[in-house]
DNA sequence: CTTAGCACTCAACAGTCCTGAGTGCTAACA
DNA sequence: TGTTAGCACTCAGGACTGTTGAGTGCTAAG
């Protein structure tokens, strides 16, 4: 059956109604509200059609009808209008990025909590990858004998640190000595392209301090693979809770339950170099059964021309999609800017 | 009227009762279940003077009875008997505080989840504050030009780090100095204790650093602010979703809402120095509305013999007493332990 | 192809009844 | 005087019923 043009007007007005209300739309309000032209016994049959090709469903027999994920996609795809913002959001939006940060991190939660208060759903930010992070800056201190600090910078502005145990004889020279030797070697270079090569001049170089080298090696392997579960940020994680889809307890304890696990999210938030622009996973399109009545919508931002996160929103599958969209587009785009810029 | 033998052994009776069922208990149940050896239209009379007395509620006429917050304070004050942790429970405990931490946070986070884990309840955990922690280690590293790395270690082995901007011209060596002099005058200084006196001994040895000195002290001054709202720890917020008192939704965004108020849980969590030994607050005893039905048992922590920070259980006004008490009495030892040896 | 009309469906709501757990009171009993 | 059996009473909650209203599908006429 083909989908005429007026299978696209009924099918956008029970889809908007739908979003608005949350309720099973039937034909009569369909054709009180929205100016179609015909009756709604014709509305009806469309409906029908509709539902035969899998665009609506219907939750009983004599319910109104409730978009289907492939009604949804059909929206969002083709029949949604993009949203503008108003300047007076586009306003706001840039005066929160305005003030001055040196972290990546602050910028990150900054950029979920706006999000999130923004869309009135639940914010993800997926900070850059720790691992294809570029050195910016090594550091060890003697805080006392037989202690130091290891400080790394990169270059996206992220400071990890850990203390560490060191041979009582090792003075602050010695440390100064191994943080050069460092600091010349990986400055410049990504983490996991710390190739053998280098490492090997490092050892060449520090072969006096090989113990001490070998921890502070496996400090960074271990900081590069723990930080990985702390560059995922959420913001407004009990939004959610205000959805009439969400007021049963089971339920809720699923999606928050799924908010907590770091790894699922950062699953979900995955990204490659090749995507540029809004993605959009709607309900069984997710790979978590949790978030099976969820949609997604996420982008990556960049940082001097490099992707190197995402952003995304997480709300009902009846979702205000145009507006949504529009909002993670705009704050991706100041993100970027902000990133490349500052630094 | 007096509180005699037998009103504290239905009392008893009666909340033991609850705790484990969650229903308004009636005077069949106690006399079938616990051997009173008296008839329930016995019970049922002793059940009508505590209610008199205030030690039950009853929700609706010709329900069961609740105990009241009264009831549970007597219960606590007077009738429960300690719990005393299987040797398996206090061994899986100490393996848990084995692992050598160095970084009080990582400590305090494994504490949390810890507390959470065995209790089924939410555990709350205020870290040391930051404002009464004793200066170990300062640095400054110049990063590149113009910025510098601020890092601050604690006694308690909490490090605060902070990108700065510095005057273009200045390099390591005056980065050196101006570390140097602030390491020697606030080495083993409380934060809050640093007094004009030693400030004005730094500023007359870096007079000439003098711009760049007024941006470390509005850092650290910053840095004490802020910090003060990263100091507290949740473990299992979800679990209190497994209780049947939060079944409603609405509860439940109450419940979570004020979970996420960092401010409110340090009210919460406030202890002084005098506070030793478990404190419980129960139902109406708390200071914010939103916790009027939980009950919350809190314990403060040593290091090496100071008080510096509380660990806390959040649950049901209807919650296993005993048992919680024991087991936040044990880690508090555990904990204090830890802190105390290993640094 | 469109639409009016009509019979049909079904969730949601309100009302009714019943049951069972529980109470308070009273009078008898030890 | 304290304890207990008995009894009338209360009330939440579950089962059932009827009603309402929004909605559908089908058919026949326009």
């Amino acid at each position: 059956m083909p989908m005429d043009e007026r299978k696209h007007r009924v099918l956008q007005a029970i889809i908007q109604d739908y979003i608005t209300t949350a309720e099973p739309v039937g034909s009569r309000s369909i054709a009180r509200k929205y100016d179609l032209g015909v009756s709604p016994a014709t509305i009806r049959n469309e409906m029908a059609d509709l539902e035969e090709m899998g665009y609506l469903e219907q939750p009983y027999t004599s319910a109104g009808r409730v978009p289907s994920d492939k009604g949804y996609r059909f929206y969002v795809d083709c029949i949604m209008e993009k949203d503008q913002l108003s300047e007076a959001e586009e306003n706001f939006i840039k005066m929160q990025f305005a003030k001055k940060m040196e972290e990546i991190e602050e910028v990150i939660k900054k950029t979920s909590d706006l999000l999130s208060q923004l869309t009135q759903y639940t914010a993800l930010v997926l900070g850059p990858n720790l691992s294809s992070s570029i050195f910016r800056y090594v550091q060890m201190s003697l805080i006392e004998t037989g202690k130091a600090l290891l400080v790394i910078v990169t270059q996206t502005g992220s400071v990890k640190h850990k203390i560490m145990d060191v041979p009582a004889n090792f003075s602050q020279k010695d440390l100064n000595k191994v943080s050069m030797v460092l600091n010349s070697k990986l400055k410049g270079i990504a983490f996991e392209k710390v190739k053998k090569s280098v490492l090997d001049e490092i050892y060449n170089e520090l072969i006096k301090e090989k113990i001490l080298l070998e921890t502070v090696l496996e400090i960074l392997n271990n900081t590069l693979n723990n930080s990985n579960t702390e560059n995922i940020f959420l913001g407004g994680t009990l939004n959610i809770l205000n959805q009439p889809e969400f007021r049963d307890v089971e339920k809720i304890k699923s999606i928050l339950g799924i908010l907590e696990e770091k790894d699922i999210l950062r699953k979900l938030m995955q990204y490659n170099d090749k995507m540029d622009g809004i993605t959009v996973k709607i309900g069984e399109e997710n790979p978590f059964e949790e978030v099976r009545n969820c949609s997604l919508i996420t982008a990556t931002y960049h940082m001097n021309g490099e992707v190197v996160g995402s952003i995304g929103i997480l709300g009902p599958t009846r979702m205000k999609y145009s507006k949504t969209i529009a909002l993670v587009e705009y704050i991706t785009q100041v993100l970027s800017n902000t990133l490349s810029n500052g630094k």
